[in-house]
RNA sequence: GGGUGCAUAGCUCAAUUGGCAGAGCGCUUCCCUUACAAGGAAGAUGUUGCAGGUUCGAGUCCUGCUGUGCCCACCA
């Protein structure tokens, strides 16, 4: 060819350079394909603006582009829309980061300044991760990037609201939430963690009016401040007599109802429970049963309001010792015990949740939520992993309603307006005053996964109906990790179901954490994050992909070892060297595609009956969402097949050989190459498409990889006679390496061999000479039928054929008899399991067919074998 | 408490419907042979966590157990 192939793959100028021109020439771009193709789509999961590139984006973006790249080269029309996500709380905890090292807050600067403070915080940071996804070759469509905050996303949001609110499925009302008091907002029931933490359980008297006292056992004194009730259980004997009786709050004297519910356990620790129904989930449950008042002491930062008497105004920690030193003082406490206990900790941030009566907006989820269901039990979703499916069962058949308010600054507000007469309404854009009435806008904001749920539609441009979403919606593959299983996935089905009545894709695919090389979830503090920006700057982008693609299975976690990337990079230079002897030399005027199988020698044949069979798997697996299989078996045909076999056997054609020869050679080799290419082109883009550049290509391929066809199987190539003619083959050369390497024959040591062909004349004759190039055999001749084996030869079999190496000056008879008989007894074992099974009636009978002509084969060879290797002991051994 | 995943070579992981347990890394020895020392050749390393069961045949399917991780859940 006219360019000669540099020495090395310089990935440092190769990815930025090809990025570039692929997108330059619109190639990530569904109308790369023709105007008529099936569409391929998928949403990216949009990063947070707030996010630095991390393991879990590289491998999201690695099984995402992997599966677009493939769909792409089988002539979809392959559409990746991009797009960044606000993170409403996310954010707004970075902004005001930002604005407490200034000395202010969010409060001081007012919420418009706040906003602006957000957005330029947004537009300075949000394209960093961008930016962070090219480097990892994303081929998405940059010209569809979408951020969730977005005009049109913004008003596909208000849409969505103004719908559900019309259909009666959202509603407002004080309910108790969680309430995360640093931030001052509500959160959902999936932003709080549940942690197990050793905390003190507090025994304490409840004293009764008239006299008296029930003993009581809490986490939390403070909130006897709240507390509505005493509850024992109905048939618990040591507190009959109090119930029904009054109770009086420690402190504060308030009188309380002493009640009975079989809700309480009665081995629990005082078999007595003080009920707070404002700070407590079960308890406002069971005030609900009982119609007990629900009193909220605590205020929006959890200091304790009017309610708490003379505690008004602390911290709920600080009125937690103060209440109890008080109820010492007066003697109404028994004892504190260390108790492990689980404490409700925010997901961000991570201060101690507390449940608390709010105003907040709620979705009535059930008639969503059956939906949902029904769409993945009917098929029409499918999760792969299987197993996930029946968790997203349990989540549904026990959901809740969804809080989505949320009293932040940053995100999509409520579209809803209240009068000053009172009156309320819900519109997308503001009423106009009239009457005198003036109107002020709602002051919460909607919970992140709200604008999230719509993504996969809200990017193609609903509620319009345009060109895009009519071509590209429903969406095909939605890809993600399972940690964000409820979050987002669930959200998306059910608006999509709900909004545009189709399961808006028709397959979640999951993927795992990835972890550190011995198990551990990555984090600051353990200093054991993996930062793959490092890894790309060392090894370039495609080792790093290759190796997260092929370290795992579907949806289980990946403990990523480095070392791997390591080794993927000497996988990606071994490619390159491989290219360089394959293109090295090609005549300008090469016929185009591979010979027709019969116009091959055994060694082709033997490579493109392997190559046709890797195309078929690779392709089956990938359709199966197996990455990491089909990938290891890339590698493996590659480097433990093409070039540890192929390429070093073709070099006797290719230097030895006939024109003729020789060309059939380097049409074999470049076919392999052209193919290999193709099939590693969603794994590694980067090195796979800048090789490509210095193939030849028939009239009509694409210039570029990344559109060029997928790998084809043909059948015709395939060819099991070869295969196991080659496997014997190989066995030869390995057998006399391994005399070569007993016997301490110097490398460069050329040596003769006798070679006894048994039923595979036809193939020694043609290509014996691969023991010259592959284990220094210098001249070799075939033997007659029943001529005798020389002397002082070491011996070497597989199937019938043997070859005799004379090596007179290495060799000791005892020696090389007890090579042989080790040999011998090696192949007895085999031979015994192989007769064993065959000697069974019922693996006869039961097994298949297939397995058991297979074994009936191999019996065959290893007898033979064997047959020679006792015929050659009975000379050597005397 | 319920659900679910994992357990295979020293380490990290494979094993496509049950059909000869493999790879990489690391380790030992040798080799700079005209694609590649970022390479090549040879080698050692396994009761596939334990105990049963189904089957002609189990790493794979079933039951129980042990260890470990995750998800969900209202014991103050």
């Amino acid at each position: 060819m006219t360019q000669a192939l540099p020495k090395n793959f310089d990935f440092k100028e190769a990815e930025d350079r090809l990025y570039r021109w692929w997108e330059s020439h619109g190639y990530f771009k569904p109308e790369a394909a023709p105007a008529d193709a099936e569409p391929f789509v998928i949403s990216m999961p949009p990063p947070n603006v707030t996010g630095a590139l991390h393991t879990g984006h590289a491998l999201f973006v690695s099984l995402e582009d992997a599966m677009i790249r493939y769909q792409r080269m089988n002539g979809k029309a392959a559409l990746w829309v991009p797009g960044t996500d606000h993170a409403s709380i996310a954010t707004q905890l970075q902004v005001e980061k930002l604005l407490a090292s200034e000395g202010t807050s969010r409060e001081q600067v007012g919420r418009d300044e706040f906003l602006r403070r957000a957005w330029t915080w947004k537009h300075t940071y949000g394209g960093r991760i961008i930016d962070q996804l090219r480097r990892l070759g994303a081929s998405c469509d940059w010209d569809r990037e979408r951020f969730t905050m977005d005009d049109g996303l913004s008003d596909a949001v208000l849409e969505a609201f103004v719908r559900l609110y019309d259909q009666g499925l959202i509603y407002r009302g004080p309910r108790l939430v969680n309430w995360s008091p640093g931030l001052k907002t509500a959160v959902s029931d999936l932003e709080v963690e549940r942690e197990e933490e050793i905390g003190k359980l507090y025994f304490f008297r409840y004293p009764i009016e008239g006299g008296g006292f029930i003993p009581v056992a809490t986490t939390r004194p403070e909130t006897i401040l709240g507390d509505t009730a005493v509850a024992v259980h109905p048939d618990d004997e040591r507190y009959q007599q109090y119930i029904g009786k009054n109770a009086l709050v420690p402190m504060i004297d308030r009188p309380i109802p002493v009640i009975a519910d079989s809700y309480v356990t009665r081995e629990f620790g005082t078999g007595a429970l003080k009920v707070t129904p404002g700070h407590d989930f079960n308890d406002y449950e069971l005030a609900q049963r009982h119609n007990l008042p629900v009193l909220s002491v605590m205020n929006r930062d959890a200091t304790l309001n009017a309610l708490a008497g003379q505690y008004a105004g602390l911290d709920r920690f600080v009125c937690r010792e103060r209440i109890w030193a008080d109820m010492t003082a007066a003697g109404l406490t028994i004892e504190v015990r260390d108790h492990t206990m689980v404490v409700p900790r925010a997901e961000r941030g991570g201060e101690v949740i507390e449940p608390m009566i709010s105003e907040q907006w709620f979705i009535r989820i059930a008639p969503l939520a059956e939906k949902a269901a029904q769409a993945v039990r009917d098929g029409h979703i499918r999760i792969v992993p299987e197993r996930f499916e029946k968790v997203y069962f349990h989540w549904l058949d026990n959901i809740e309603d969804w809080c989505i308010s949320r009293q932040l600054g940053w995100g999509h507000r409520i579209p809803v307006w209240y009068g000053s007469d009172g009156s309320r309404v819900v519109s997308k854009t503001t009423p106009a005053a009239k009457d005198g009435v003036t109107y002020t806008p709602d002051d919460d904001v909607l919970d992140t996964w709200f604008s999230a749920g719509l993504w996969p539609f809200s990017t193609l441009g609903w509620d319009k109906q345009t060109p895009d979403l009519a071509r590209f919606y429903p969406t095909d593959v939605l890809e993600t990790g399972y940690d964000i299983l409820f979050f987002w996935v669930l959200r998306m089905v059910m608006f999509g179901l709900w909004f545009t009545d189709e399961a808006p894709f028709h397959t979640v695919y999951l993927h795992g954490l990835v972890r550190d090389k011995s198990g551990r979830k990555m984090s600051k503090t353990l200093g054991n994050v993996i930062d793959p920006l490092e890894y790309m700057n060392q090894y370039g982008t495609d080792p790093l992909r290759f190796t997260l693609l092929t370290s795992g299975t579907p949806g289980n976690d990946i403990n990523l070892d480095t070392e791997r990337i390591e080794r993927n990079w000497r996988f990606v230079n071994k490619i390159w060297q491989m290219s360089s002897f394959v293109l090295g030399g090609l005549p300008d005027d090469l016929e185009a595609g591979a010979p027709a199988p019969s116009a091959l020698d055994l060694p082709s044949r033997w490579i493109m009956s392997r190559l046709h069979h890797l195309s078929a798997d690779v392709t089956r697996l990938i359709d199966a969402y197996q990455f990491g299989e089909a990938g290891r078996q890339i590698d493996e045909f590659l480097w433990g097949e093409f070039a540890d076999w192929y390429i070093e056997i073709s070099k006797y054609p290719l230097y030895n050989g006939s024109d003729a020869e020789k060309r059939a050679a380097q049409r074999v080799l470049l076919t392999v190459l052209d193919t290999a290419l193709r099939l590693l082109h969603p794994y590694m883009p980067f090195v796979t498409e800048d090789l490509w550049r210095y193939l030849p290509h028939a009239p009509g391929e694409s210039e570029a990889l990344i559109l060029a066809r997928w790998a084809q199987s043909d059948p015709a190539y395939f060819d099991d006679a070869a295969e196991a003619e080659m496997t014997l083959l190989i066995d030869l050369v390995r057998g006399i390496r391994i005399v070569r390497t007993q016997y301490e024959v110097e490398p460069g040591r050329k040596i003769t061999a006798l070679i006894q062909p048994g039923t595979h004349r036809a193939a020694l004759e043609s290509c014996g000479y691969i023991f010259s190039r592959l284990c220094n055999v210098a001249d070799y001749r075939l033997m007659t039928d029943g001529e005798a084996a020389p002397e002082n030869s070491a011996a070497v079999a597989a199937g019938d054929m043997t070859v005799f190496l004379p090596l007179a000056t290495f060799i000791d008879a005892t020696a090389e008899c007890e090579r042989l008989t080790r040999e011998v007894e090696k192949l007895d074992e085999q031979i015994a399991r192989t007769q064993n099974m065959l000697g069974n009636e019922q693996f006869i009978a039961r097994a298949r067919p297939d397995v058991v002509e297979k074994e009936r084969a191999r019996l065959e060879s290893l007898s033979a074998t064997a047959a020679q290797i006792r015929d050659r002991m009975t000379g050597v051994c005397g």
